[in-house]
Parts: C-alpha cells; sequence; structure tokens
DNA sequence: TGAAATGTTGGGGCG
DNA sequence: ACGCCCCAACATTTC
C-alpha cells in the first residue's frame, strides 16, 4: 500500500515500482509538474509521454481546423521539452493516436508498472480516463490521476451546509482562508538523468512535424508570444514588474495590463501553484493589483469546480429556465459579428484581434458576448463554441462559465437586464480609440470623438477621414436601443418563470 | 464585471 | 428682491 505524502528524500521505507509512465496532457512542463512529482516519488525510474490524441484532433481536421495554433503551441512546448529530455539521455514518447489506445499500450510495451497524469475534469477527459484506467487494470497497472492545474478542486472548497458555492464572493473568501490554512506550494522536484528509464530505440523517435500530424503552419510565431516553459518563465518575469498595477490598467484593451498568461495557464506551462504563491506573496504586502490579479485565478478554479459539481452546463444554462429563451439565431448575422463586421467599432476591433491572434482581451470578451447575446439575440452557445475553435487558451470550464455569465444563464451571472452598451463600453474602456484603431485601420483617422460611433459623425468629418459608412465601414448591423428593448422581451419568460416559482414558496 | 429612466437639487437667467 | 423656469449634475430606481 502507498502512503499519501511520501517525501522523495524520506527514509526508504516505501516499496517501490521499477517504472512509471508520466502522460503529460496540459501540464507541459517538467519543473513542478504534480504528475512527475507523484510518479519519482513512487517509482524508481519513470517515462514520460505526450498524445495527439485522435479523438480531439481529428474532428478539427474534419471540421477543417487544420490551421490551429494551440497544436503549433503544444508542439512548441512538447518539442522544448524533448530537447531538455534528450540533454538528460533521454527523450519525451511522443504518440499520435488515440490515447485511449497509446496509453495502454505503452505501458504494455514498457513493462511500466503504473501510469501518473494531471487530474482534468472536463466530461471528456473524465470518460477518456476511465477508459484508460480500465484497460490499464485488466492488464493489472495502476492509474493515478492528481490534483495538477488547480489550486483547490471538486470539494476542497465547501460551503458551511457541505455544498458546493454557487456564487463566486464567498466561495473566493472560503478559498482564500483555505489557502492560508494550507498553501498549495510548488512541487521542488528536479527530474535528473538517474529517474529517466532507458528507452528501446523504438520509442527514440524524432518528434513527429506539425505536417505530419496534418495540421498547416498558423502565425503563431510572427505574433511574438513567447512559447514553451521558457517562454511562460518570460511573461511571468515581466508580469512580475506589472502586478501591482494590474488592477488599474486591466480593463483597457490598449494598454498592457493583463498577465497574457491564459495560454500558458492552459497548457500547463506556467505553474498554477508559482503563479497563486507570487499573487499571494505580493498581496501581503498590500498590493491592490496582486489582490485583484488573484481574484482571476481564484475564477478559474471556481470554474472547474462549477463544472465537476454541474456537467449539464456544458450543454444548456446553469440555470435551466434560460433554456426557455427563444433566441433569434440569425446566421448572417452571426457571421458578421464572427468577422468583426458589426458596424459597432469596439466590437469588430475585438473580433478581429481574436481572429489575427487567438487571444482577446477580457473586458472585450464580455463586451462582444453581450453584443452576440443581448444585441443580436443569439444563443451563448454559437458564441461558446466560436471561441472554444478560436482561442488559444480556450477552456471549457472557463468560456463556459463566462460566456452563461454574459447571457445572465449562469451561477453568480449577471442580471439578465444588464445589458452593455457597446458604445459606452468603448468610450469608457478605450477613449482615445488606440485599440480600435489597431484592429479597424479603417477608421484609425477618426477623432476620438467619432470612433466610438462613425454614425454619428458628420458628413465632413467621415470624408476628411476616409469613411464612406456602408462601403468602407458598415453601419451598424442593429439599433441598440432597439435592440435592448427586445432582449428585456425576449428575457421576460425568465421574469416570468421565476415570479412563478417564488410565489408558489 | 451596466445602462436607462426617473427623481431631486441648486445655480443662474430673466421678467 | 423675488418667483419662475430651465437644466446640469447628481442620486435613486428600474430594467
Amino acid at each position: 500500500m502507498l502512503p499519501s505524502a511520501p517525501d522523495r528524500s524520506a527514509p526508504a521505507a516505501v516499496q517501490k515500482m521499477p517504472l512509471g509512465l508520466v502522460w503529460l496532457r496540459r501540464d507541459l512542463r517538467l519543473h513542478d509538474n504534480a504528475a512527475l512529482h507523484t510518479a519519482l516519488q513512487h517509482c524508481h525510474k519513470v517515462v514520460l509521454v505526450f498524445v495527439f490524441d485522435r479523438d480531439i484532433l481529428d474532428p478539427l481536421l474534419r471540421r477543417g481546423l487544420q490551421a490551429d495554433r494551440r497544436v503549433e503551441f503544444i508542439h512548441a512546448a512538447i518539442t522544448e521539452m524533448d530537447a531538455a529530455l534528450r540533454a538528460l539521455g533521454s527523450a519525451l514518447v511522443v504518440r499520435h493516436a488515440r490515447a485511449v489506445d497509446a496509453i495502454p499500450d505503452l505501458a504494455a510495451e514498457l513493462g511500466a508498472q503504473a501510469v501518473f497524469c494531471g487530474r482534468d475534469d472536463e466530461p471528456a477527459a473524465r470518460s477518456r480516463d476511465a477508459t484508460v484506467e480500465a484497460a490499464l487494470q485488466r492488464d493489472g497497472r495502476h492509474f493515478r490521476t492528481v490534483k495538477e492545474h488547480m489550486i483547490f478542486e471538486r470539494d476542497e472548497v465547501l460551503t458551511g451546509q457541505g455544498t458546493p458555492y454557487a456564487v463566486f464572493t464567498p466561495y473566493r473568501t472560503a478559498w482564500q482562508a483555505r489557502y492560508a490554512a494550507q498553501p498549495q506550494l510548488p512541487h521542488a522536484t528536479r527530474l535528473q538523468a538517474a529517474d529517466l528509464a532507458a528507452l528501446p530505440d523504438s520509442l527514440q523517435q524524432p518528434l513527429p512535424g506539425l505536417d505530419e500530424l496534418g495540421f498547416a503552419p498558423t502565425n503563431l510565431r510572427t505574433l511574438k508570444l513567447p512559447l514553451g516553459a521558457a517562454g511562460g518563465q518570460e511573461l511571468v518575469d515581466a508580469f512580475t514588474q506589472r502586478i501591482d498595477s494590474y488592477d488599474q490598467t486591466r480593463d483597457f484593451p490598449a494598454r498592457k495590463g493583463p498577465s497574457y498568461l491564459s495560454v500558458h495557464l492552459r497548457f500547463g506551462t506556467v505553474s498554477i501553484r508559482a503563479l497563486v504563491a507570487l499573487a499571494w506573496a505580493r498581496m501581503q504586502a498590500g498590493s491592490s493589483g496582486a489582490r485583484v490579479w488573484l481574484s482571476e485565478l481564484v475564477w478559474r478554479d471556481f470554474y472547474f469546480q462549477i463544472l465537476y459539481h454541474h456537467p449539464h452546463v456544458v450543454q444548456g444554462a446553469f440555470k435551466p429556465v434560460y433554456d426557455r429563451i427563444q433566441w433569434r439565431n440569425d446566421p448572417g448575422q452571426f457571421a458578421l459579428w464572427c468577422a468583426g463586421q458589426t458596424g459597432y467599432p469596439l466590437v469588430d476591433a475585438a473580433m478581429r484581434q481574436i481572429n489575427q491572434t487567438g487571444y482577446m482581451h477580457n473586458r472585450l470578451r464580455m463586451v462582444v458576448a453581450s453584443f452576440l447575446t443581448k444585441d443580436l439575440g443569439i444563443d451563448w452557445r454559437w458564441g461558446e463554441q466560436y471561441f472554444a475553435d478560436h482561442l488559444n487558451d480556450f477552456d471549457l470550464a472557463a468560456n463556459n462559465g463566462g460566456w452563461q455569465w454574459a447571457a445572465s444563464s449562469g451561477c453568480d451571472a449577471q442580471p439578465y437586464f444588464r445589458i452593455f452598451n457597446p458604445v459606452a463600453q468603448s468610450e469608457k474602456f478605450d477613449p482615445s480609440g488606440e485599440f480600435i484603431r489597431r484592429y479597424v485601420p479603417e477608421l484609425a483617422r477618426l477623432s476620438p470623438q467619432d470612433i466610438h460611433a462613425p454614425w454619428t459623425a458628420s458628413a465632413q468629418a467621415l470624408r476628411a477621414a476616409g469613411v464612406e459608412l456602408g462601403k468602407s465601414y458598415p453601419a451598424p448591423m442593429v439599433r441598440h436601443d432597439l435592440a435592448r428593448a427586445e432582449t428585456l422581451e425576449r428575457y421576460a419568460v425568465v421574469k416570468a418563470a421565476s415570479e412563478q416559482g417564488s410565489a408558489r414558496t
């Protein structure tokens, strides 16, 4: 029997297994890697494997999405890890196959007694892992998942009644209390050559290229996004210089306020434990920027545990009454939103940012989500899917939570009558129009007064700026005041149902 | 992590 | 001087 938390340097009372397989998924780094750390506690030697899972990638290819920045990001990260392992005399084993087949097969081929990996609570991942576990157990091998990419998961933060939180603020209070008592510190494990099993020649293959995986190159490299764990550390170092002013700068998309670490958190090229430790220490020192940024990291855990406890949010509204809403769902309007051709400059700038870079500023995610659901009356799931396909940092739990928040259908969502005014948001958060000019160059010569709502500019100002509404830039596709009124009517079914509900009780 | 509608107040123009 | 009106400016309510 395995002790629950043996120290690697503790007296060797533990019977270690000869060989463990470490299956990397969304923890693409060698330092502070919980699965690797745990494997080394229980095994004399380890082998590390990454699978380009056909169950994930083939559907992308079938849908024509062969240029995917995330596949390229992953490829860069594992290339970096492979180089580090080769420097230690080994290599990363990489498979392009169905993970449910590849992992049990590889464990058998190597004769590994156990497979270790970071826990993933997305429904599809749980189902995949259950299949892998069953196959391994048939062969008499162990399968062990460990908490990896969260600080507190599942039932680790509960209310006094023992139920999961559904409101963020009390959740955060409880989360912080638990962290103060039990800080989840980085693992100090350093992988050494002696930890790595010798690989048979058949497994020392060079990494497959992107093209061999069926994917086309993207513009990822030209974006100068720092890649891999080294790139993640570079961003952490840079953000450490800005974190104290995060609360002052984060809402302005033209400014370098955010950490830009979301994609690195998605793929584990940075450690959440290290980031929280950084934020916590700075918060203790009185940094309001660090306090607000820590909140964002807590949101991440919050939505992970919402998905774990309420997996139905993947299909429908967290609050089922919101599934009664009759959406307009006009495909032509959806296409204009996707293309950044709505005629609302800030919305269009934001959509062009995601299309060109795979990133969108968080404030703008709220703006475009509000516009899609509450100005166009389009089902939030259409927007959720578009983000899933295009965001480098796409994460099911956070993306679903964010969209349901915007659509007002989620736990702790904004009330349904809270409707962003896309012009007011623009004037407030991009006052000079600097961000708009960056992504909507056809409006670049408009003044800060005119750029947020070009249709209100004088004919002379438009002519002077070289803007011809309806030609060089679209007229607004809907009138916000009318759309707002329609949305209040559309959401009235929710109000009626909840009033009926409260009347009954 | 709103915005619009409605209500209130107070200063200034003006007869 | 005074009352009246207008309307910012701010506060409150409503969606």
